[in-house]
DNA sequence: AAGTGTAATGTTAGCGCTAACGCACTGGCA
DNA sequence: TGCCAGTGCGTTAGCGCTAACATTACACTT
């Protein structure tokens, strides 16, 4: 009944390819799979054949048979945000070059209920490898406690509970910051820090703090702000009468405008009056009154190591690994010597 | 062998659940299927057995024989941007939701060949239903003569091609921010563009048209940007000469921004001698120097709805179905009448 | 000449699931 | 009483692929 020859609803299976090329299902698995034992013109042939008919590969059989997904999922928090935004799109890239499907969850709370919920997703989906976007302590927690069978890495964190990680050297970043500001000649140099409870938010302040004790400075000036402009906003119209500072390094750029706002509708020239430096240097910062100093991190980077490293332990090398890769300072116009020494 | 009871290795499979249950496996798909005739005691024990083994469907297998796989491919372009990022949120939440896997694809380029390649991608994954992120005429024609055998919804192209679209009514949102100025008073209303390639930018500059003409004023003041603050800080230095306009309508937030700095260090300024006015109220723009008015895209509503959309189509609704959902203004600091008039 | 290895292919079984069908058992109705 | 239509299950046959084994042909040894 349905033997109507040719594929007018069917799409063409391995069986089809083998009836034209004149060999058998198997013969054409072996050619897909680049097994060495084809003759080339057997090859040609199954080649030639598959290309006649346009033959795709039916993945969930493959998946069914090999136990494997060729998907890899990509945890995400803060999705829409500069930063994730950028790594999930290097992630993408690399992964897709490799030959994989990348499914996403966005995480719903960062919680260790919400993680589990959404491993179970990708569990059920049966993918090969998990890249974690989300660098906050109780991720790790969360995901050594769930005894993961397939490879993770955490973009973000790394050495944290034996998994895999990736991190772009936030320390780094936050003294590159602080001694540029200090090699400018300031003495009096702030931090407007992220969350603590974020890894970047923490490491940024140890940063400033190394950084400061290191050229004999004091550490006194921290304050803590939540990554947003409003906090910030806040932050900056009381920064603004009390000029304890000469300097504030903010913890991201948006903290960094916010900033600029509020000294802006205080008076307070920058950088005059006062020097501001950001963290992030996403594409908005140069065009900010004036143009921000930051510290720019290599999202790209860091998506595409994450993928290598954990293509890496897909193909059967030791978990666990740890990567850095390095932020650049970007000057600017909002960091100037200090031209007053209010104390 | 192999036969060591326990599944210390193997995950449990329907058989296993079926045997701890006292039935057969058939009865175990028909409870997870929620086929109607499995007598309530039956599905109990049935649902008891697959708690205590923590049984859960082999997706792969049941894409083989479904043929379907329960995942819907998002394509995107410009992935890193708020809007399109915001959306790609609000698409997986709805789409997680509703029991679906999300795949995604980032655009390459923007032409025939890098979506045909993409689109080749989800074939390969057999996804059941196509989202795209890329409101570009090429987009629709490129989907349009693949002929695809799944359903697609475009975000933010309506009517296209015959294809279901959801959009922000753009020239409603141009319009709206094009009266708001007219009430204020001005009549010498400028207009910094997107791209005319992308739908939004040729919508927009349409709805400015439109809104001018309908008060009797001329629209004899437009430019074309490309989304960039880059370029926008260049147009916005010779306008800061030029000053023909006392209010600029920016294509996006960001160009608004570029105009901003330009303006700035120009000396002209925001509002008092010419006001400006953005779009997208993405989430930096209240911190602008002066915060900025815009108008607001529902990005979340709007993919929320494309997944409606696909899901009824899924479902077995009529193809092609428009839906449009409706900006909304944001005044803030950056739009106030005209102080002098300077023609 | 018989034995041995290997390259190139074919044949078979089965991954875990659903669809289709089969078969008891019930209850209502002529 | 007999018939029929459900209800609640079990049994069987694949979905399209790969892994494992079987088979053939031929080169090369002893």
């Amino acid at each position: 009944m349905r033997e109507t020859g040719q594929s007018a609803v069917r799409p063409p299976v391995m069986e089809d390819v083998a009836k034209v090329a004149g060999v058998s299902h198997q013969t054409v698995s072996r050619v897909l799979n680049n097994n060495p034992n084809v003759s080339p013109g057997t090859r040609e042939r199954v080649e030639q054949a598959i290309a006649q008919l346009g033959y795709r590969r039916n993945s969930a059989a493959r998946s069914l048979v090999t136990r494997q997904s060729q998907t890899i999922g990509v945890l995400a928090a803060e999705m829409s945000e500069y930063g994730p935004a950028s790594t999930l799109l290097a992630v993408e890239r690399a992964a897709r070059d490799a030959g994989y499907f990348v499914s996403i969850a966005g995480l719903r709370e960062v919680t260790k209920a919400g993680i589990a919920e959404a491993v179970r997703h990708f569990q059920d989906q049966a993918v090969d490898g998990i890249v974690v976007l989300v660098p906050h302590p109780v991720t790790s927690a969360a995901l050594k406690e769930l005894k993961l069978q397939v490879p993770v890495v955490i973009a973000g964190a790394v050495g944290e509970q034996g998994l895999s990680g990736v991190a772009v050297d936030q320390q780094l970043g936050a003294q590159l910051a602080v001694e540029h500001l200090i090699e400018l000649g300031h003495t009096r140099i702030g931090h407007l820090s992220g969350p603590q409870a974020w890894i970047d938010g923490a490491q940024r302040i140890v940063g400033w703090r190394k950084a400061l004790l290191a050229a004999g400075l004091k550490d006194d000036l921290l304050r803590h702000g939540d990554w947003t402009a409003a906090t910030a906003y806040e932050v900056g119209l009381e920064l603004a009468t009390a000029r304890s500072a000469t300097a504030i390094f903010a913890g991201n750029d948006q903290m960094a405008l916010g900033l600029l706002r509020a000294f802006h509708e205080t008076g307070v020239r920058v950088p005059e009056d006062i020097s501001i430096i950001g963290f992030d240097d996403q594409p908005d910062s140069e065009y900010y009154s004036p143009p921000l100093t930051t510290v720019s991190q290599p999202f790209t980077e860091l998506g595409k190591q994450c993928i290598e490293v954990l293509l890496d332990e897909l193909n059967g090398a030791e978990h666990g690994v740890s990567r850095v890769v390095e932020p650049r300072l970007v000057v600017r116009k909002t960091t100037v010597p200090p031209q007053s020494t209010i104390n």
